[in-house]
DNA sequence: ATGTCAATCTGACACATTGTCAGTTGATAG
DNA sequence: CTATCAACTGACAATGTGTCAGATTGACAT
């Protein structure tokens, strides 16, 4: 007993040492992706950055890729939380789903790289997801992410601030999300044709809220 | 005058001739895009598949990125006309808008590679974009297409089949590809997720491009 | 203290890809 | 016939990737 207790004791150390050593490289990966760019980076230097040999980041893990799908986490798991203060900071659901959008976009503001990231896990073809593997369990964070969108919208529906014939709460909560995404990826990949043109990229940003919100409106119009 | 004649004549075979090998390792670029994957592919294979030396890709185009952009270029070109076509087929211009959606949806699912192109050329971090370079260019075709969007929009303002106050049509037509574009990146790259969970992209389309098209109609409620 | 065992970590190797350059080829003008 | 010029190629150096045998480390038993 006594001993199967340190053994577990010392395992657990070690596991806890490893997740570390994880954190560490990632990290250290972060650093790497926004200074150099996704493309231009190499596994060399985020090892150099990290202090360890080359080796070791293939330890943990399988390729650059995985590494990606490791950051991508990270950012999933920071935006949930922003996605459930926001929730939290208006009273109904149409101003919680408001809020929802403003969040992603101070999201993408203060972490670049990590919207960066995931607008290149976004940009991926299809492939088909391992069961195991890292990349299903970042699958998983999105959902935890849409499904406080989902909350929102039937919050809202309830209170009435929010449409009641909006037939499946998911179809609009990723109907949202692919219009702020498109929204934010646009302005920061425009960003030069914004300030030629003489666009407030903050003007844009309201213009374009106010826009998708209307399709959340409880009186829309039924012409057209 | 003669000489003159016969000189710019040989210039003219020889650019015309240039032209048409610089198309042909386009060609085959698109071929290599599409079937290994934007990230897997390499100058190699593309030269490989346009059966000349790899230096000679090198001497048409800069480096791979260079040829993204060149097949970009492409579906630009090729969106345009579509577009073109989609707005002459409906009268309205309400019903013009819906047609761009839908006929930006269609050409995704015609031609992926085309789509993935454009979707990566998005995703890319801003770079300070070079004058004359190709990539500057790219820019002007992506406005003519911005264009045609704007002019279908202005279009339903003056019949009244989408509200007179849009403030900037321009800023509508962003907003709407923003839309469209994170929409059918969405489905493209979440295949796996929507069958799993049962939603059928066709259906989802049509919800996508009703709650879209909420923030047009002219009589939107004024609640909330 | 010392051997040993398992886990962590590294140096170095084989291979792939990139970007470049000196030099070959082939058509055309003189 | 030969000089010229653009199109094109083979080969090289540099850089990055993925992998493996083995070095290093630290906890434990003796």
């Amino acid at each position: 007993m006594c001993q199967i207790d340190i053994m577990s004791d010392l395992k657990q150390r070690r596991a806890e040492e490893k997740e570390q050593r994880r954190e560490t490289l990632i990290d250290a990966a972060e650093r790497v992706f926004a200074n150099a760019g996704f493309d231009a980076a190499t596994m060399e230097e985020v090892a150099r950055v990290a202090r360890v040999s080359r080796a070791l980041v293939y330890l943990y893990f399988k390729n650059k890729d995985e590494l990606h799908c490791a950051v991508c986490e990270r950012a999933l798991r920071l935006l949930h939380e922003r996605f459930l203060s926001a929730a939290a900071s208006a009273g109904r659901g149409y101003d919680k789903v408001v809020a929802l959008g403003r969040a992603y976009m101070a999201f993408a503001e203060e972490f670049p790289c990590y919207f960066m990231a995931l607008s290149r896990f976004e940009a991926r073809a299809p492939e088909t997801v391992v069961e195991g593997s890292l990349e299903h369990h970042l699958i998983d964070c999105g959902r935890a992410v849409h499904q406080v969108t989902v909350d929102c919208l039937l919050h809202g529906v309830r209170d009435g601030s929010i449409r009641a014939d909006l037939e499946d709460p998911l179809l609009a909560a990723l109907s949202l999300w692919a219009f702020t995404h498109g929204l934010i990826q646009l302005m920061h990949s425009k960003k030069h044709f914004f300030s030629q043109v003489g666009i407030s990229t903050a003007r844009f940003a309201e213009y374009a809220i106010d826009f998708a919100m209307r399709g959340l409106h409880p009186r829309a119009a039924k012409s057209a």
